[in-house]
RNA sequence: CGGGGCGUGGCUCAGCCUGGUAGAGCGCCUGGUUCGGGACCAGGAGGCCGCAGGUUCGAAUCCUGCCGCCCCGACCA
């Protein structure tokens, strides 16, 4: 393609609305435009980088057997109702009502859709396994739209949904994704990590989310360089480090003592000269309207998605001020769960075999010491506590990394939530009615391409690897009005187009330094410069990432290229 | 929804506090010079100052309400 002939709507300034790179990136390369807020348009470059993205989601879906699909994103009510997430869902999911008065949303997700048509269709064991998968356009009604194209209102989506008769068809058909998931990402040039994640509102009991580093991203993960152990920090599990004191191991029974002032664990460690490991933190929650009481080792943080799935809630909030006050009798600050009745309390496993603790006394400026779990109060324990810097590895004992990440991937085992809801089922070989298996799996496009930008740019601009970038070799004669330039830098560009190579002629009429900023700015990965060296037959050949040059002959010159691309 | 910020030619911003004929740089158009790292000279086009009320002789500027966008928080696949 002539350059001269594109809309490329590069910019020199850049408001400082943007602060992620990405975003940055994607509005002065001339890729993207925002229409609302979290609603963008994707320009020439843009679209041709995700059709490349698309195309490599497609392959490696093929590969896998997946078959592709388009469903609608509008969507009746009633699919939604069935499944119960049409009130699950909340303010996130868009509603409308057509002119009949009719509820319908725009699809979050498919599961509901393509539960609906499997049920309608799907009649004997011998037409399982399925994997059917679309690529198609999500709409969520985002609290907060944020960081360019990484948290939007709508996007691109490849969903996919695996039916299979047995949960080992549904562990093969989660595998299958895993394996094809790894490879989109690499061929995507992204390095990622894969990581056991929270189900959430999808269901279900398995999950692994693809997770690529970035300052960028929303998400924790829990990394261990040693045994590989990896989770999202809403999930991960380590060793709690050791207590700063031992506990005395007098048998006593809990004694009040006054602690005027003293409301947080930092003050109280300071005033009983007893380390934070010491004390007990004790969190009121609000787990599906029940009121919880959440005790934790003094110096640990409560994990809100471990909380809720060892309660199984819905939803999970911490308690309004007043409403603590109504059920402990006391102000935040001196709360604990000695002598609580009516109210479930829960501990954390490191209090677990505790003894002689300090905990609030439920009075105002009064404290408990030698609170013992189990002998002074009643509680379940699970794991419910955040894994925080420094912690060892529940495995082998390693100091864990926390990383921010962003997600690009997520893949479920959903069981049997669809199936249950909605009454899929087949018959088995017996002829008797069983019920189907399913997985879902998902891949945001867009942001691929922002992980993509946030791994691969430089002060000059993006970086694409050669598999997503919008051209593959940028033709760039350095004076288009010398003849000698021009005619080369026609041929040269003709025997890339001839290699198969997606190559751009830049034959605008602009001065070198300007074509050469765009250039680097929209991260076309290899430039073919044209320029003084030609009278010697030679011209250069720079490769965008590190900016490295060499000069090769001109009739070699498209050939060298497709060399190097192949390489990638 | 709570807190903070912003809305002025296509873009990035100044002007607002202290009311008095709307500015700069970039981009764009015409002509000329230049041509390997975002050129230069000359001329030119382009703005309901987010919207609606109010105060005032007079509002981009002051007041009120609304809308939109960004950031932090809560939330989230």
């Amino acid at each position: 393609m002539l350059w001269s002939t594109l809309f490329i709507p590069t910019l020199r300034e850049l408001s400082a609305e943007a602060e992620v790179v990405s975003h940055q990136l994607l509005l002065r390369a001339g890729y993207i435009r925002q229409l609302a807020a979290g609603v963008y348009s994707h320009l020439f470059l843009s679209q041709r980088t995700l059709l490349k993205i698309t195309g490599i989601v497609r392959e490696e879906m093929d590969r896998i057997g997946g078959q592709e699909m388009l469903l609608p994103a509008l969507n009746p009510a009633e699919v939604w109702k069935e499944s119960g997430r049409w009130d699950l869902m909340g303010d996130n999911m868009f509603r409308l009502k057509d002119r009949f008065q009719r509820d319908l949303c725009l699809g979050m997700t498919h599961e509901e859709v393509m539960t609906s048509i499997a049920r309608g269709e799907l009649r004997s064991y011998k037409q399982l396994p399925q994997i059917w998968y679309q690529i198609q356009t999500k709409f969520r009604d985002e609290l907060r739209p944020k960081s360019g194209l990484l948290r939007v209102r709508q996007f691109i989506m490849k969903d996919s949904y695996s039916f299979d008769l047995a949960p080992e068809g549904l562990d093969a058909a989660f595998d299958k994704h895993f394996q094809a998931y790894c490879r989109i990402f690499d061929r995507c040039g992204l390095s990622y990590v894969a990581v056991e994640a929270d189900s959430g509102a999808m269901g279900g009991s398995q999950s692994t989310e693809f997770m690529v580093a970035s300052d960028a991203g929303e998400d924790f993960v829990v990394t261990c360089s040693k045994c590989g152990y990896s989770a999202n920090l809403e999930k991960a599990i380590a060793q709690a480090s050791p207590l700063a004191q031992p506990d005395p191991p007098e048998d006593t029974s809990p004694e009040k003592f006054h602690t005027p002032g003293q409301k947080t664990i930092a003050d109280l460690a300071a005033f009983t000269k007893l380390p934070e490991t010491s004390q007990m933190k004790s969190l009121v929650m609000v787990a599906d309207n029940k009121p919880v009481l959440a005790l934790l080792r003094g110096d640990h943080q409560l994990s809100e998605t471990k909380f809720a799935a060892s309660m199984k809630a819905r939803e999970v909030r911490t308690a309004l001020a007043h409403e603590i006050v109504q059920w402990f009798g006391a102000e935040p600050g001196s709360l604990g769960p000695v002598g609580m009745k009516n109210i479930a309390i829960v501990a954390d496993t490191a209090l677990e075999g505790r003894v002689n603790m300090i905990a609030g006394a439920n009075q105002d400026d009064y404290h408990l010491r030698g609170v013992t779990p189990g002998r002074d109060f009643k509680a379940d324990f699970y794991d419910l506590r955040q894994v925080a810097t420094g912690d060892r590895c529940a495995n082998c004992g390693e100091v864990l990394a926390i990383q921010k990440t962003i997600e690009v991937g997520h893949i479920f085992k959903l069981g049997y939530k669809y199936s249950d809801s909605m009454g899929l089922k087949v018959l088995n070989a017996a002829g008797e009615e069983v019920k189907v298996i399913m997985g879902s799996y998902g891949i945001g496009l867009e942001r691929i391409l922002s992980a993509a930008i946030e791994q691969h740019h430089d002060k000059d601009g993006m970086s694409l690897p050669a598999s997503i970038a919008p051209f593959t070799v940028v033709v760039t004669p350095v004076y288009i009005a010398d003849n000698d330039q021009r005619h080369a830098a026609e041929e040269i560009y003709r025997n890339c187009k001839d290699l198969g190579l997606d190559a751009l002629l830049d034959d605008r009429d602009e001065r070198a330094g300007v074509k050469f900023k765009d250039a680097e700015l929209i991260g076309i990965p290899y430039r073919i410069t044209i320029g003084k060296k030609l009278a010697q037959g030679q011209v250069e050949l720079v490769t965008r990432r590190g900016k490295i040059s060499r000069d090769v002959n001109v009739g070699d010159a498209a050939r060298e290229v497709a060399k190097a691309a192949a390489q990638v």
